[in-house]
RNA sequence: GCCCCCGUCGUCUAGCGGCCCAGGACGCCGCCCUUUCAAGGCGGAGAUCGCGGGUUCGAAUCCCGCCGGGGGCACCA
């Protein structure tokens, strides 16, 4: 038998870190085995909604280049895979349950339903449906049938007796079934509750292994009950632990970045968070940290992931993002930095001349945002608004802003006439100026990177004019000594 | 209140009875390289394996209790 995974989200909103990585390990999971994964929408609750929340969980899965094999853009053999679209399957099912006297119509009003749980909380009680409605006698049913229109299908959960679930993380943990209450299967407005939904879905839908959010683990006796209702086999349960932000608590916004998408418009690449979030909870082996998608694929397997939450951690993040920048090369580094360098410039910026500017830049920056404040010289006109003191350094210069402007105009009469322009020549140009003024060669540097970049953090000072080339070089070094002038 | 899960350096983790007075990675500190910043190389600090009892010749690893953190207890998923 195949194995099938699903990631079955709400469209509630924007998918975060923790949906993600639960949805990358159910596609890992069904990749290593050759298996398919499918993309299913779980849009019961009608009342939380969010426009675009669709689009907003597929257009994430193709960024991170997750791919399904059935979905609801691409159909597929048990189709349709919205649950909004599947609602007479429901009822079939909950008829199915009715029938068999396995679950039951119960009339109760929410109001009651209230009463009735505050009533077992003052008395520190757990609040639990007190099954009022569970065994009505056929003439009380008759009336409330007549009298009440919406009703609810609630399913009878077991009075006593234990009932034994499994994880596959966490091995076999039996639940007492009276902690149990009997819970509801279809609502008042004809939808039906997770419980159902998801899982008819996952029987129908061929589902082996059911990955999902470990806050389901208390559900897990319900749908185990509901399994042995149906007389069907359940599947494999892998209940992955949460993410946790730095202080422990739940990942929230307050942590910082908490939707994926975040991070692709803040400069990370995808096969770096797919990596990153891969070592939550799971790991290769006791060095590994690189590895690529196909590796990854190859080694995952849930014999490997641990139940216990994980902080988040984001600088690690940032690191493993600097690798992967690294290991692209220049000209692929180039297309994907493109975007953020034109935002900035306002305008196109040149392909070929970012591709050359890209392996000056490349071990200098962790995300691809980071292209602005290390190459923006490149491509804006005008005066740089850099400190005087910047230009002067702290050395030989810092107090003799004639000696620099001296400096500045030895560097621009041996360059300028060079008739090669390029970083050798360049620095063969430049390098012997500063024994000649009696300073040492980084001093003299670091006033013409400053003239010529405007920053004192930069890219190599000779590739840099080698791009940058002679008019702007020379242009800007003019600029510079006018202004110690 | 009841039920359940989890517990190795600050963080991610390796470990599945002796190879561990605990290994790797991020971060931090130092040195080297060096025109700045990085990257890279080398080295360092950092964990009484949550605590207390057992079992065993021997426990981070097995058992029990406790403590701490988290989750669930909806006509939400």
């Amino acid at each position: 038998m195949p194995v099938r995974t699903r990631y079955a989200p709400s469209p509630t909103g924007e998918p975060h870190i923790g949906n993600i990585r639960t949805a990358l390990f159910a596609w890992l999971l069904a990749q290593h085995h050759g298996g398919q994964f499918l993309l299913r929408i779980e849009d019961t609750d009608r009342q939380r909604l969010v426009e675009g929340g669709v689009e907003a969980q597929m257009e994430t899965l193709r960024w991170l280049g997750i791919d399904w094999d059935e979905g609801p853009d691409k159909g597929g053999p048990h189709a349709p895979y919205t649950q909004s679209e599947r609602l007479d399957i429901y009822h079939e099912h909950a008829d199915r349950l009715l029938a068999a006297d396995s679950a039951y119509r119960c009339y109760c009003s929410s109001e009651r339903l209230d009463e009735v749980r505050k009533a077992q909380q003052a008395r520190k009680e757990p609040p639990r449906y007190d099954r009022h409605c569970r065994d009505l006698s056929a003439d009380d049913r008759a009336q409330r049938e007549a009298e009440v229109t919406p009703a609810v299908v609630r399913f009878k959960t077991p009075l006593d007796g234990e009932t034994l679930t499994r994880d596959a993380l966490r091995g076999e943990v039996p639940f007492a079934n009276d902690t149990l209450d009997d819970f509801v299967v279809l609502k008042s407005d004809g939808y039906p509750t997770y419980h159902l939904a998801a899982l008819v879905d996952d029987h129908l839908m061929e589902i082996t292994h059911v990955v999902r959010g470990e806050e389901w683990i208390s559900s897990l006796p319900r749908h185990v009950l509901l399994y042995q209702a149906f007389g069907w086999e359940p599947p494999v349960f892998v209940h992955v632990s949460r993410i946790l932000g730095s202080d422990r608590a739940k990942l929230s916004k307050r942590h910082g970045a908490h939707a994926a998408l975040t991070y692709r418009d803040i400069g990370y690449l995808p096969e770096a968070l797919v990596n990153f979030l891969a070592l939550l909870g799971w790991s290769l082996d006791d060095k590994t940290e690189i590895f690529d998608r196909e590796t990854l694929i190859a080694a995952f397997d849930v014999d490997r992931l641990l139940p216990n939450p994980a902080v988040f951690n984001a600088e690690k993040l940032e690191w493993m993002n600097g690798m992967y920048i690294r290991n692209l090369t220049p000209e692929a580094l180039a297309e994907r930095a493109r975007p953020f360098l034109e935002e900035k410039v306002e305008g196109p910026v040149d392909a070929q001349k970012l591709a050359q500017i890209a392996p000056l830049i490349q071990e200098r920056i962790k995300t691809l945002a980071d292209v602005v404040e290390m190459a923006d010289f490149f491509f804006t006109e005008g005066p740089f608004a850099y400190e005087r003191s910047d230009l002067l350094g702290k050395k030989s210069f810092a107090d003799a802003p004639d000696r620099a402007a001296e400096a500045l105009a030895a560097v621009i009469a041996a360059v300028e006439p060079l008739s090669g322009w390029d970083h050798e020549a360049l620095e063969a140009a430049v390098r012997p100026l500063a024994e000649e003024m009696g300073v040492k060669a980084g001093e003299l540097f670091t006033v013409v990177r400053v003239a010529v970049t405007g920053k004192t953090a930069a890219p190599p000072l000779f590739e840099t004019m080698e791009v940058l080339g002679r008019d702007l070089s020379v242009e800007r070094l003019s600029a510079a000594r006018e202004r110690l002038a």
